[in-house]
DNA sequence: TTCGCATATGCGCAAATGCGCATATGGGCG
DNA sequence: CGCCCATATGCGCATTTGCGCATATGCGAA
């Protein structure tokens, strides 16, 4: 039911906020992102090894992440290597952000954002 | 493992960020949570007739909701009024809010938090 | 107490989800 | 080419999750 018809650019859909929170209401997949939220590239081998998973596990668990837009994958070699999309849209970066901060398990009650 | 032993209250356990993820990540309890978002109460009987959920499955809805405390209840009469918790730990809300900010269909690329 | 409205819960079922194993695919190297 | 490493995927299985139905419980009114 496109609202913006008009819209030049391909009708920049509002991602489902319950697929972004379903993506990263697992275990395996939120420390994922949490691996990749330091900015840089991790493949596979790296990111099962530093969660303990199982290679098809981790890379099912990648292809959701990816599938939901949270995370850009690039063929390096025999490696794939992943990275938090850096375009995701402002809301459901905000929701990721705020996922992860609620995660640091120094602060009690103190400023976690900024 | 109670990290502040000394604290007088009853240690804030550090909420699963997953938990609250888990609790959003479902269709008829976000949009339960958005009603609630206006910071009024709510019977289960309205959020059912609003949501077009049975009354059983909103009534076990919201107790996932509570459990996760994102929200509270309030026996008033025969009815049992739900509202947004407003103790939830800041981190907590912070992830609450912008799952909510990012349900909002009127912005398609604007800004969304103020 | 009995009735009726509102809510919670036991139960069984169906769909979704996570998992491991085996195998296929992609790419570098000898 | 053959081999090996890294990654993806088909498949079956076990668990979880959501659902409806029926029933139990809480509460006010007659």
């Amino acid at each position: 039911m496109r609202i913006c018809a008009y819209a030049k650019q391909p009708v920049r859909t509002v991602p489902d906020p319950v697929k972004i929170l379903a993506a990263l209401a697992e275990p395996t997949r939120f420390a994922a992102m949490a691996m990749l939220s330091d900015g840089g590239e991790h493949c596979v081998c790296e990111l099962m090894r530093r969660l303990g998973a199982t290679q098809s596990r981790m890379s099912r668990h990648m292809k959701i992440l990816k599938d939901a837009g949270l995370v850009t994958d690039r063929r390096d070699a025999q490696w794939v290597r992943y990275r938090r999309n850096a375009a995701m849209p402002g809301p459901v970066a905000a929701i990721v952000d705020a996922a992860l901060g609620a995660a640091v398990p120094e602060n009690h009650g103190e400023r976690t954002a900024a």
